[in-house]
DNA sequence: GTATAATCTGACCAATCGGTCAATAGTTAA
DNA sequence: TTAACTATTGACCGATTGGTCAGATTATAC
């Protein structure tokens, strides 16, 4: 019953292996040309390019370049969110912020295409996901941020905005993705750039800089 | 001796009225739809509508696309790095960063299209200021680091890698301008965002997240 | 093998891109 | 007023844009 790996269509709804594989090429091509120059600064016969293939059979592919852009930006949401989704109320809260800083940090370096599109995105004033923003993310971090606050009303943490919390541990993880063009450009140590960050992070957020 | 206002230019090396009336109102289009689409995302079409001029007419001011973006990218850059130059190695190290701090804050709040457009050049890969980056920057970062360092040798400050720290503190102010597009829609209470996010940044800052 | 559907391509399209140019309109110092 | 220069424009250019299409090629099921 199960359908055996086929490029036939017409005799079921099921996707083709040669569909499958190169609607992957195109996407993967796709992330490293939007998120270099964001959606208007980037051509469909450029990704075409990248992904070693005729601008035709990409759009056979994908009707529009639009198509593209939402395709990929649908798949990668998920997997840049998923951590902030893992902050466990019943933990304890240094350990939870700070899971979920290395987290993203670790994000940061093993996808740093992923965050440099969807700061183009947003850069733009996020014309595509502007209506997620609105309410997917929005209900995630009304949710965490009341976790947060609970935190804080039971003097586990000191009295912060946890909206703005959320914020500076974007701001500051990834920054080493959407900016690594100027990073590398100021740091000398770029082998140890992560772990730098990380220890620095870790100060700033625990301790503060006032010495004890 | 001195040239009065003009419109000929034949009769000395002097730019008319008009002229820097009009070079103006292009460059603070320019900064209008580069900060917002980027360099490859933005037409010359485009700036001309938004600078209410021909296209014609605005290519008589600057001969190329190219040329009204580095223009405008000169003029802006000093401006958004003066904060950093202002640090006092003489001063209280606490009362010197926050100072600096609040400086870059209220630099995204009342311009953050400048901070947009060197996001997008940078997310880009710097194509254009590379070289500033790597030379002016670069001297500017290090001779701050070399004073945060010292005062941290002092014990006047808690042990961070001090070009991180000024990475955090870039990413943390420059976030609300260049991710104003997110922060709006998550953010309940808009009128005083900056307020929040000072009093926030100054708790993690100084202190720490957790409670003494 | 062969029929059938999936895959792929080059040629092509209208619209838009950055930029030029000759001609016109406006401004200014005499 | 006028002569000389500046400012402005619409028409136009070749190149590139996103996208179409008829037809060639390839893979698969029987």
């Amino acid at each position: 019953m199960t359908k055996a790996i086929t490029n036939k269509k017409s005799t079921g709804s099921g996707t083709t292996r040669i569909q499958t594989q190169n609607r992957q090429r195109i996407i993967d091509a796709a992330l490293e040309v939007f998120s270099t120059y964001g959606y208007r600064g980037s051509t469909v016969a450029q990704i075409a390019d990248t992904a070693n293939m005729s601008k035709a059979n990409l759009l056979y592919y994908f009707r529009t370049k639009n198509e593209i852009y939402l395709c990929l930006l649908e798949e990668t949401l998920s997997e840049w969110l998923q951590p902030l989704t893992q902050i466990n109320p019943d933990g304890d809260p240094a350990d939870e912020i700070w899971t979920y800083v290395k987290a993203k940090l670790a994000l940061s370096k093993s996808n740093p295409k992923a965050s440099r599109l969807f700061a183009n995105e947003i850069l733009q004033g996020a014309p595509m996901i502007g209506n997620f923003l609105q309410t997917e993310l929005r209900e995630l971090v009304i949710a965490k941020c009341s976790v947060i606050q609970q935190w804080i009303d039971q003097d586990k943490l000191t009295t912060v905005s946890p909206v703005h919390l959320i914020f500076f541990i974007w701001a500051a993880t990834q920054h080493y993705a959407d900016f690594s063009a100027q990073t590398e450009c100021l740091v000398d140590d770029t082998d140890n750039l992560f772990d730098d960050a990380e220890h620095t992070l870790k100060t700033l957020i625990f301790n503060g800089l006032v010495p004890l």
